[in-house]
This record gives structure tokens, C-alpha cells and sequence, in this order.
RNA sequence: CGCGGGGUGGAGCAGCUCGGUAGCUCGUCAGGCUCAUAACCUGAAGGUCGCAGGUUCAAGUCCUGCCCCCGCAA
């Protein structure tokens, strides 16, 4: 098949090495332009482009949609189009240029989770399962027919790291899918039903954490925050006062004990770290980064002393 | 040349302003105590204080250059 591949970030490039492998495709990938990315803000290439490179693969970067870059996408004469971790609204002009369409995979259970950080959205809220659906691109965000959907379920311990790694094959199994279906010629795709739910992107902000929760609300949070941008807090009493500290592994000490006052560290435990009292249960904290710091275990930093029974956040 | 912090025994930190025997907590090892709840006590091993120059009688500490790590912002 001649397949139009819309993809940028490192999640896109999975999926583009898959569709590569299989050497029956021919591949035209459309990514976004380098951005300046880290300390130093030296530009940096989506991983889809880089991979291209390396496997000469046709590719165009841009960051429109000009009459030119449409022009030489029409000119490919694609079969279908495949939208995976693009970034960007795609005009209708561009969806439909291929025979079959454009259909993307999405990771959540449509019409929950439209938008840019369904996997993020679904750990915060506790969900208990998931998924991930192949639909057609239209007009609006995330609201065009299913054509497959695949459900999967959540542990208590999954993270946004974990489900990410559950997910993506999950997903190349309903691409693969999705392009059988369009070789068998079952075009027809189902419309979405249910009250949709929506998972906007967020700033790192939605990191600094807020102790007036319960506990399982800031661990679900983490859990969402886990691969980006992650959690953290800034010392309010102490000597670390006004630095930030991020929390880059924590658990759920107690989940209902009630506590005077919240966001105070109210002990150690040996060789495991520190425990913060919530407005409602307790949180262990196992993994910190302090700025400046390299990570390490919450336990080690305690032996600096710099943090002790009685600060605050 | 975006802003800032940091590199000190195995781990986490203090010491640097005001140069003068390398300190604290943990871990390790040896021994003691026996229910302390981050158990406690005694003792031991373990460090070219990121690298290279410079100033000085003397540099972890002051000066110069370099390497590495990290937070913020984008």
C-alpha cells in the first residue's frame, strides 16, 4: 500500500518502523519542523524524521500546509492516510487526499479521552480500563467513525509509563488491523457513541502538587505525570525553604487517615524515605530529585539532612 | 552566547565569605547491649576534596582555563 504516514514524536516512530518493515508499503512521511528542545535550546529533529533519514524514507517537514507541500502530497497518490503522535490539526484538504482516507490511532476508548493526553487523563481520573481506537480524521478533534477498538485494563500500579508500553503494541496491532480491513474493502466505520470526555494538553504546572487532596488523588496524579513532566514540590518550611523538590517515585502510605495539618513531613521510615501527611491519607515518598540534584532515594537525601521530620511543602 | 545550582571516603550532605591537621548522617566491618521503635553504645576500614595551571610558607577554601551533572525557562 502507498501510505501516508502523519507522525513526530517518539511513540510515531514505533509505528512508522513497523509500516517500514513490511515491504510491501511504500511510505511518505509528513513531520513538523526541529524545535528547540532542553538546557541550551539546541534544535532538535522529531524522532520520525531522523528515522527517515536513516532508512530513506521520503519525508517532508513543515510546519504548514501550504499549496506546495499539498501539491507534492497528491502527487504520492497514497492509498491510505495514518495519523500517529502528528501534533498538529490536519486540514481536511490534506485527510482526504488518499483513496481510503485517514484514519488515526488514538489511546483511549472513543469518544472518552478525545485529545492530545488521553493515557495522562485516564490515570489521573483512576480509570480502571482503557484502549485504544483506530477512527477516521475529521474536521473535529478525535469525533470520526471507529473502525476498530481495542480495550485493555489498567493495574493499580500502572503508571503513564507502564500503560504507554502496554498500549503501543496495542495499537500496531489495530493499525495492522485497520489496514486489513481496507485491503478486504471494508471501508464502513461505526459512529461514535457515548458522552464524549475530553484529556487537553497541560502545562508542566499540572505537576506542583497539592496536599489539600487525598492521597489517591496525588498518587493518580503521579501516576498521570509520570513520564512528563512528573510531580513536585516546593519546601515551605525548612531549610530547603523555596526550593523545589520533584517526586519521582512515591506511594500510598495510608489511604484515610485524617491529619491536622497537610503537606508536613511527619516521619522516616528506615530505607524506604519520608512520609507526608495528606488532607486525607499519607504519602510515602521513595524517589526525589532535588534542584540541582541528581535523583536519588528519598532515604539517601534524608541523610544530608537538609529535609527533616517537620518541614513542610 | 537564555537564567540558575552543583561535582568533598560506597550513598546523601556540611565546610569555601574570614586560606592553617577532612566534619555530619547512613552504609560496610569488628565487638557490646537487649525491645529501644529512623534501636542504642564502642571501635575500625575507606578521601589525589571533578581536571589542569596560578597565587601563597600553606589551597577543599583565593584566581584562571577546561570537563561533567542538574533545575528553570523555551
Amino acid at each position: 500500500m502507498k501510505i501516508l504516514f502523519f507522525g513526530t514524536a517518539q511513540v510515531s516512530k514505533i509505528y512508522l518502523e513497523v509500516l517500514h518493515n513490511t515491504n510491501t508499503n511504500e511510505i511518505f512521511v509528513v513531520t513538523i519542523p526541529d524545535k528547540p528542545v532542553l538546557r541550551g535550546q539546541k534544535l532538535t529533529p522529531p524522532s520520525v524524521k531522523t528515522y527517515s533519514l536513516e532508512n530513506n524514507i521520503k519525508f517532508i517537514q513543515s510546519g504548514n500546509f501550504a499549496p506546495e507541500v499539498i501539491k507534492k502530497l497528491r502527487n504520492f497518490n497514497a492509498d491510505v492516510g495514518i495519523v500517529v503522535a502528528y501534533g498538529k490539526i490536519i486540514p481536511e484538504i490534506v485527510f482526504n487526499l488518499p483513496k481510503y482516507k485517514t484514519f488515526n490511532i488514538h489511546f483511549s476508548l472513543l469518544p472518552k479521552y478525545r485529545g492530545a493526553a488521553p493515557v495522562q487523563y485516564a490515570l489521573f481520573n483512576g480509570e480502571i480500563e482503557t484502549g485504544v481506537t483506530s477512527f477516521y480524521i475529521e474536521k473535529e478533534l478525535d469525533t470520526g467513525d471507529i473502525l476498530i477498538q481495542k480495550k485493555l485494563f489498567i493495574e493499580k500500579k500502572d503508571n503513564s509509563g507502564t500503560l504507554l508500553n502496554k498500549l503501543i503494541p496495542l495499537g500496531i496491532e489495530t493499525m495492522n488491523e485497520t489496514l486489513e480491513l481496507f485491503r478486504l474493502g471494508k471501508l464502513a466505520g461505526k459512529p461514535q457513541v457515548g458522552e464524549p470526555t475530553f484529556s487537553p494538553s497541560f502545562k508542566k504546572e499540572k505537576g506542583h502538587l497539592d496536599w489539600g487532596k487525598k492521597a489517591v488523588d496525588i498518587y493518580n496524579q503521579f501516576r498521570g505525570l509520570y513520564l512528563w513532566p512528573g510531580i513536585y514540590s516546593v519546601v515551605s518550611k525548612g531549610t530547603l525553604k523555596g526550593k523545589r523538590i520533584k517526586f519521582i517515585n512515591i506511594e500510598i502510605f495510608d489511604i484515610d487517615s485524617e491529619n491536622k495539618d497537610f503537606g508536613v513531613i511527619l516521619f522516616i521510615e528506615k530505607n524506604k524515605g519520608f512520609v507526608v501527611s495528606c488532607l486525607k491519607g499519607k504519602i510515602l515518598v521513595s524517589k526525589v530529585q532535588p534542584e540541582s540534584r541528581h535523583v536519588m532515594s528519598a532515604w539517601s537525601f534524608i541523610q544530608g539532612g537538609q529535609l527533616v521530620v517537620g518541614d513542610k511543602f
